[in-house]
DNA sequence: GAGTTTGAAACT
DNA sequence: CAGTTTCAAACTC
């Protein structure tokens, strides 16, 4: 398999490729939004575009961040929607509560103020530093002395209490600078039937990192339990915003920050949780002390955009900057994008000095959640430092993104739980800011199988282990021409980048090569970084398929194409289109395949080059007040009257729309040839539901018939009596016969005679018949 | 199953 | 962008 050039990373869509803005906006289908959770397996999943107004926010800065009083402050916030605005800064002072719940107020004594505008909005301010409290120095925020610092309690949109708790560590005065260990966790509950969100923040400092091990990891994790209520379709839109500070830069006893979130739900334990677990390790920013550091996520009240705004600035006034990213979740072809944002740009962070380092993070991202049949997946096989893995199963997409390696070898291990998350070696203070989007179109699911690249010498190589392993042997031949748009790859499509060290590069795998086991419930990416040297990477995916058997997730059916001059490399070919290695196909000279992944390569440039969008779904959301479902470009058809298969919306089953070209429609709503056409259609389809039914209970019961009629023979493995008269047997009971008439003629016997003669032989004849037949069942009760 | 029709994709 | 060619699926016989 060829590998993309480096070239390509900075060619990679802003959704995933932005490390610093962190903000997107995505549009979804509707479609995709709320389909209803039948199986078990399914509520197991982390539904991720979802409807569920919990949008938390959260930033904390580690170390002397803004749990210190000193003059550091973080603010959380979402801009509309539910928001919830955490606001550790003594210095702030919003205090006009107005829709506090009574289990906010309770919860947050010694929180200065709580603030939850109509929109949802909570804004929580620490109480005022109090000097001295257990001992911690001045300026100490002690929100809860006992077990969870704080319990925050925001209410959703559907009124919900949103309540967060914090451990004690959480106020860890961390005011020295570095030193000292700080971990924090956020554990955000709400109201039953909602899920409940913990989400646990450990800053290390670590006192023997070097400004080389300046990497940071941010690992959060999140389990998520969907309701088991059946009221309706669980989809949860979980945004998290980390921002984490380390001031320590200076200082090189900075710590790494760990953080872990933990998503769950009040729901029944019945089903496993799921886990998300984000990996990520920043560059080290040293952070402005006394800068504010905002992010503000503002998950629209339209689920289908998210506008992640940051800001840093010592003072709310100060500039904001958003950016607002298209998902490419539209044509019904949603993506998971995980974005991050390292902070590493005073521009945007605010707070970095001078000193700061533009490493790029490594972040990680598994998600468990509603699988689809596809996914495309960024596998990073150098540079493992700075890896961005994203793996959405409900995705068509899978992304594990490559930056730059600057610094020291770090892990990102992100694990299905969270003991498995892993620190990578790190060190440098940091500030990370990230910004997660999830969405995971709840469909068909597919199994991602464990995808291990190897260590690299001449070529790449990625294992894939599952119960039958496959190995796929990926030249690394660069391809820097190729620069395809990565948000338009064909579905199912796995990046892997090439070796090397600094430079990136991208193999493309499609999905079905991603090892497919039945594991379920969770996702795992592991990533381990020094890919290019001898030490193997190991990207691991584990993932389930909405809970389907992997035997029937990996079964879907797709007919085989009959390509024969299009060696299956152009979107004639639906395979191909499809974004599909061709398998059990008829098709001749088909490229379509690992062996011919160079070829398939510029194969997909090209598409792409000719058309951006190519490997994107046609039958997608339709316009405002339009049907769901509409084809993206129209049809053109000018014979078919749009009414056979040959026209693409007819053969999407939905009715041409104003896009459409076509000639002599009939495909529309009103129309009585399509009403008709419908209409046996659907005649057709019972009557072959009636037939099969009618086939089935037919053979079910002649099968039963025949148990139940020869039941001893049949259940033994034996032959049936007529088995034993053999093309032998019946000439000799024939010469048997003859004799008979020849005895009877020599004897000058009568005709009648003779006939009875011949009858009592052909009786003896089967009774020796019969008797060898069951003496050779009780001899060889086997099979003779 | 072979041949025809059709419209999207590819090409010019 | 429009016209033409290529292609594979859909359809017919």
């Amino acid at each position: 398999m060829d590998v993309v050039s480096p070239e390509l990373n900075s060619l990679l869509p802003d959704e995933i490729m932005d490390t610093e803005a962190i903000a997107m906006e995505e549009e979804l289908p509707a479609e995709h939004l709320a389909p209803p959770l039948q199986s078990e397996s399914e509520l197991t999943q982390v539904p991720m575009e979802t409807e569920v107004p919990e949008i938390v926010t959260l930033c904390t800065t580690t170390t002397a961040m803004q749990m210190t009083a000193t003059s550091s402050d973080a603010q959380c916030s979402t801009i509309s929607g539910t928001q919830l605005l955490l606001a550790s800064s003594g210095l702030m002072t919003g205090a006009s509560s107005k829709t506090t719940s009574p289990g906010v107020t309770q919860s947050l004594s010694k929180i200065s103020s709580v603030t939850i505008p109509a929109n949802h909005q909570l804004i929580i301010n620490r109480v005022a530093t109090s000097p001295g409290v257990d001992g911690k120095p001045p300026g100490t925020a002690v929100l809860k002395p006992e077990g969870q610092k704080l319990l925050v309690a925001g209410l959703s949109k559907t009124g919900q209490p949103i309540m967060l708790a914090l451990p004690q560590t959480w106020n860890k005065p961390a005011t020295t600078q570095g030193t000292g260990d700080a971990k924090t966790q956020i554990k955000m509950l709400t109201a039953v039937g909602k899920p409940v969100i913990a989400v646990s923040s450990a800053s290390q400092l670590l006192s023997t990192s070097t400004p080389l091990q300046a990497q940071q990891l941010k690992t959060l994790q999140i389990t998520k339990k969907p309701p088991v209520s059946s009221a309706g379709p669980m989809i949860t839109k979980l945004i998290i915003t980390k921002a984490l500070n380390n001031k320590g830069l200076t200082n090189p006893a900075s710590g790494a920050p760990v953080v872990t979130g933990r998503v769950v739900t009040q729901s029944t334990p019945v089903t496993p949780p799921r886990n998300i677990t984000i990996g990520e390790t920043t560059s080290t920013v040293q952070q402005n002390p006394s800068g504010n550091t905002k992010v503000a996520i503002s998950p629209l009240k339209s689920p289908g955009k998210l506008t992640v705004v940051s800001v840093a600035s010592g003072s709310p006034n100060s500039p904001q900057k958003s950016v607002t990213l298209p998902l490419n979740v539209a044509l019904g072809q949603p993506i998971l994008a995980v974005q991050q944002s390292a902070a590493t740009s005073p521009a945007k962070a605010g707070t970095s000095l001078s000193t700061a380092q533009a490493v790029k993070p490594v972040q990680g991202v598994t998600v468990a959640g509603m699988g689809t049949s596809q996914f495309k997946t960024i596998i990073p096989l150098t540079t493992p430092p700075n890896v961005q893995q994203i793996q959405v199963p409900g995705s068509r997409f899978h992304y594990v993104r490559l930056v730059t390696a600057t610094t020291g070898s770090g892990t990102v291990h992100t694990g299905a739980s969270t003991n498995t998350n892993s620190s990578i070696q790190p060190a440098k203070p940091v500030m990370m800011n990230a910004a997660v989007r999830m969405s995971v179109p709840i469909v068909q699911a597919q199994t991602v199988k464990q995808v291990v690249p190897k260590p690299l010498t001449s070529a790449t190589q990625v294992m894939t282990t599952s119960q039958t392993p496959q190995r796929l042997i990926m030249p690394a031949t660069h391809l820097p021409q190729i620069q395809p748009n990565l948000t338009n790859l064909p579905p199912g499509t796995v990046l892997t980048p090439a070796h090397g060290s600094g430079n990136m590069g991208y193999a493309v795998l499609p999905a079905p090569y991603v090892t497919q086991i039945p594991q379920p419930t969770f996702v795992t990416l592991t990533s381990r970084s020094t890919f290019s040297t001898n030490t193997p990477i190991q990207t691991q995916a584990r993932l389930s398929l909405n809970g389907l058997p992997t035997s029937e997730a990996t079964s879907r059916q797709r007919k085989p194409c009959n390509c024969t001059r299009s060696q299956c490399l152009k979107l004639y070919c639906d395979c191909f289109a499809n974004g599909e290695f061709c398998s059990n196909c008829n098709c001749v000279n088909c490229f379509n395949n690992l062996g011919h992944e160079s070829e398939r390569l510029k194969a997909i440039k090209a598409c792409l080059d000719r058309n951006p969008v190519a490997f994107k779904p046609k039958i997608g959301k339709g316009k405002e007040g339009e049907s769901d479902r509409r084809h993206s470009k129209g049809c053109n058809c000018k014979k078919s009257g749009c009414l056979k298969n040959y026209c693409e919306c007819y053969e999407a089953k939905i009715m041409c729309s104003s896009i459409c070209k076509c000639m002599g429609c009939k495909n529309f709503e009103e129309s009585p040839e399509r009403k008709t056409l419908m209409h046996l259609a659907d005649a057709a389809e019972v009557r072959v539901q009636q037939q099969t039914a009618a086939k089935t209970k037919l053979s079910s019961q002649i099968s039963d018939l025949l148990t139940r009629t020869t039941p001893a023979i049949t259940s033994g493995g034996g032959k049936l009596p007529y088995t034993f008269v053999t093309k032998e047997v019946a000439e000799a009971t024939c010469d048997c016969l003859l004799e008979q008439v020849e005895q009877a003629e020599l004897n000058n016997q009568t005709a009648a005679t003779a006939e009875r003669l011949v009858l009592e032989e052909f009786g003896r004849c089967l009774r020796r018949i019969i008797s060898f037949a069951g003496k050779a069942k009780t001899d060889c009760p086997i099979n003779c």
